[in-house]
DNA sequence: CTAGTGATCCGCT
DNA sequence: GCGGATCACTAGA
């Protein structure tokens, strides 16, 4: 599911854009917040896929993702980098940014994603097949690069990181 | 482009 | 008490 959905569009209110960086978390996944199963923080990874589950990050930044598999499985997709196209200037006020600041630091990476697009705690659990969600296939084949996912220290080696290949909106290049 | 640093909260042991 | 699924900023190649 992290591979399939670079190129799909999301939006939030109608913010949002494409999605061109994902990484995956499984249930036997040493990096994944559902390896040690089931707490109150993790709870919506064990519930029905198609949902959002909020996590905070280093205490500062929230961070979005997808919930990907059969309800009680516990695995995740980040979603890390997207190609904004609609509601920049809702993004830039958001992000504390100037007009003419560069486009490509309004969603590269988890913790700008989620700031741009609005996401806080309270959206923890939604559906994302239902407002204030939007979710839309990708409308042409596209070309995903593979490697390492960023910023974790267990499990460093598996290439569950997937990139939208030549987009100039992703947090990190691929090697 | 990379590497280093501090900010700041809370889930989990 | 520890240590993050990060970011903004700085300095240097």
């Amino acid at each position: 599911m992290a591979r399939a959905l670079i190129g799909a569009q999301v939006y939030v209110d109608g913010i949002g854009g494409r999605i061109v960086e994902t990484e995956a978390y499984d249930r036997e996944d040493p990096a994944s917040h559902s390896y040690a199963g089931p707490t109150e923080r993790n709870s919506v990874m064990f519930g029905p896929p198609g949902r959002v589950y909020v996590y905070r990050s280093y205490g500062l930044h929230w961070c979005l993702n997808f919930v990907c598999r059969e309800e009680g499985h516990g695995a995740g997709v980040l979603i890390r980098a997207i190609e904004p196209l609609q509601g920049l200037d809702v993004m830039r006020e958001r992000r504390g940014l100037a007009d003419e600041c560069d486009e490509r630091l309004l969603c590269a990476g988890p913790g700008r994603l989620a700031q741009a697009m609005g996401i806080t705690r309270d959206f923890n659990g939604l559906r994302l097949d239902r407002p204030p969600f939007e979710l839309l296939p990708r409308e042409h084949p596209v070309s995903v690069l593979a490697g390492p996912r960023i910023g974790i220290s267990k499990a460093v080696d598996l290439p569950w990181r997937f990139g939208l290949a030549g987009s100039r909106f992703l947090s990190k290049p691929f090697r």
